[in-house]
DNA sequence: TGCAACTGATTTCAAAATGCAATCAGTATG
DNA sequence: CATACTGATTGCATTTTGAAATCAGTTGCA
């Protein structure tokens, strides 16, 4: 899990950054989930990440300049980690990413539902949550806050589909 | 390196499928670099991946379909290897994780050139190379044959850069 | 015919990464 | 003063990786 340097080409040296099992996982929970915190990001996640495997990421992805840690004011011992632009950047492939694989894997309706919104959405989607994301991790302030939140909206859809679920499938007592 | 299905989420299932170091390095040569045999693969790599990697990788890809194998008539040893529509649309994502590498990380200036021209070209340029990649591995008819292909375009561009840096920083004698 | 080079792999084995469970010391809370 | 929570760390078994050597079959050439 270190930077080899194998070669100068672009997509190699992304590659190397989050060219693993957890990297992604973890900074797409703390773009589309929000999260901030260490326990936050362990229990949360979907995929079950193991602690010394969340905290080794944590520190590489630190080491890259993808994040950065402060204290948290309400815990002595409690530490919030914020997105960098570099991570923030990520969003267009992230919503890529999910819009390939909404296409071609076996995803479940619930979780794809935000990939199509967020492919739907398109460059302008994306430049307002970068905007969004800009604000919450870098303090910059939100340029055109228009209605709610990108977060929020793809929340929102998430939780619809999960109850049209339940009704349609639900118990009938 | 087999897919656990982890969770359904869309960007997860990705991961599953390209998450690892040389996966999408084999994508890559074959789509930018037009390798389509096991041996152009294997010393054609920048990287120099391992034959067993090598083998292993085609082995999962084939399994996940994102190639398929035929027999090349010139040789009854060897294998020609295609991409399937499910690797040809990845021409998106590469293009966005050259563009994201290239302004993040220390890529050299010879092969951050094709990036920065795929990502200039846009989607059009996109659309254009994905139809260039069906014709060659699909044997789909091209639409709209319009000037040099693609690969041409960014083979050109890189071996520009390569002979301009010879000029300024090569043999004075 | 003989032999070297080439074909797509496979074998072997050491090193590294992973994942799980238990544990840690410091901090807040009741 | 006991209990739960904070971000980790440790130990250890399993899995994955990577490099080199090797493989059997095929081809080209002398």
């Amino acid at each position: 899990m270190s930077l080899d340097r194998r070669s100068g080409c672009p997509i190699n040296l992304s590659l190397e950054v989050f060219g693993d099992r957890w990297s992604l996982i973890i900074l797409r929970d703390m773009i589309f989930g929000g999260r901030r915190h260490f326990r936050e990001l362990l229990n949360g996640s979907m995929e079950g990440i193991a602690s010394n495997i969340l905290a080794d990421r944590l520190k590489r992805l630190m080491e890259l300049g993808m994040l950065t840690k402060a204290d948290d004011p309400s815990h002595k011992q409690k530490a919030i980690y914020s997105l960098t632009e570099m991570a923030i950047t990520l969003v267009p492939i992230l919503a890529h990413l999910g819009a390939w694989g909404r296409v071609w894997l076996p995803t479940s309706d619930e979780l794809s539902i935000r990939a199509e919104l967020l492919e739907k959405g398109g460059p302008p989607m994306w430049e307002k949550f970068m905007g969004e994301l800009r604000h919450e991790h870098l303090g910059t302030p939100l340029d055109t806050p228009s209605g709610p939140s990108v977060r929020a909206t793809l929340r929102a859809a998430y939780e619809a589909v999960v109850a049209s679920k339940t009704l349609s499938a639900g118990p009938t007592t």
